[in-house]
DNA sequence: AATAATAATCGTTGATTTGACGTTTAATAT
DNA sequence: ATATTAAACGTCAAATCAACGATTATTATT
């Protein structure tokens, strides 16, 4: 029988960078580690890799675990693998990004993750690499989201044309003309009026919008431009 | 003291997908697996990570090995982790994938692990998951070439417009106007032309170009457009 | 009934880029 | 002299672009 005997084995977790967008503000979900090392600091949720699942099926599993939701928006970033980013002993982390409506989000489901909800710019700072690994997921993301309507996967079932761009501003942090955006927003054809409105954020109303899901998932690879010259932007 | 005692822990190796071009067509590096399980059959350059080495690390050394290469374009691709991917024992694999001047590429060196280049859309079926990753990775290049200047990588220092745009469209698949490709290519302002010529594959000669380093590094995330309507052609 | 505030549409502008295609000139091996 | 490839230059209409002006719609508030 042939072994690999002589060679190390190491741990393999799964770590996720979990975007929100509640409507008005694009946010990541952190827990507070409830054991060593590192206990009481802030970090990304994350578990070891079990020895049935692939590592896609570890990362759903740990966010079904924290937010009680499937089917979610959900990527490899990247592995991480430097041999002192965890302390105690070598971990290999393979990161995903997931993307969540935040009312969506069961918050007794969380309760014992100690899990919060903080503004994208006004996070704590995170327990070993967690920090660069925020930073690559937000660069890949407005790579992606450049090129790819990624970002209605943030956003409710309905959602009004304010929310959208105020999202869009959020993720870039810039100003986007308002008439323009609206254009290509329409030429995209991605999106269904409805009747009703939302009034919380103005008298008149905003007209709620629901995605095509078929024209979106037909259309996703074919790039999008919401953003002036992305190349000023995005860097990865 | 503190431990994950409990985990199960796995092996975790580095896979290499090489891509090279020698001028004229575009190739990929594969051995001949000199060891069970799958003795003598296809495989793509790989190795363990060692204890003291992060990935990229590892990567770097085991295309050392093979190519006798340093400082070669270098990313990472992507972390497969099926469970059953390897019949032994189970293994996570990074997969990098890796851009070179085949040119530079010292053979005897390779002798020991049986490589040999393959042209890219005549390559053998590769053992485990290694056709999915070249798979990913072809797309990976295709996508990130559209928007960013990494196929100079594979070019010697001195090459010909003629050359170039060949490696364009044996990636894209495509024939590309040369006209239009030379006034894109010029644009970019990223070459300058040297002052001999390159005579073996014309009778007038094609004279040498140089990669600007310098701008190269500084245009590196703007997006060009060397292929018409990459959305066409891209899928990722 | 007037006002304020946001939503949404329509239109214009000139600049730039795009791909498709035509033409010409250059260099040199044969 | 000829064939062949390189390369530069030009044209053209279509499309896209960002920036900006103006108007209308709707409704809560006063």
């Amino acid at each position: 029988m042939i072994t690999y005997s002589e060679q190390t084995r190491v741990l393999v977790a799964v770590d996720c960078i979990i975007f929100g967008f509640d409507g008005e503000q694009l946010k990541i979900l952190l827990i507070k580690r409830g054991f060593e090392p590192a206990k009481d600091q802030w970090s990304l949720m994350g578990g070891f890799v079990e020895a049935n699942e692939n590592l896609y099926g570890a990362a759903e599993r740990i966010l079904h675990q924290l937010t009680g939701l499937k089917d979610l928006y959900l990527e490899q970033l990247k592995a991480y693998g430097s041999p002192e980013r965890d302390p105690i002993e070598r971990t290999i982390s393979v990161a995903y990004f997931a993307l969540i409506d935040i009312n969506k989000y069961k918050t007794q489901i969380s309760d014992r993750y100690h899990a919060e909800w903080f503004l994208i710019n006004d996070a704590p700072s995170l327990i070993f690499d967690h920090d660069l690994m925020v930073e690559e997921a937000k660069k890949r993301i407005r790579y992606k989201a450049a090129l790819h309507p990624i970002l209605f996967e943030l956003l409710p079932k309905k959602f009004t044309i304010p929310q959208l761009q105020n999202l869009y501003e959020q993720v870039y942090n810039t100003k986007i003309d308002n008439r323009n955006f609206i254009r290509k927003v329409n030429s995209t054809d991605l999106l269904i009026k409805l009747s009703d409105k939302d009034k919380s954020s103005s008298k008149r109303g905003a007209f709620y919008y629901t995605l095509d899901k078929n024209k979106y998932k037909a259309k996703f690879q074919s790039f999008l431009n919401f953003i002036p010259n992305p190349e000023h932007l995005i860097s990865m």
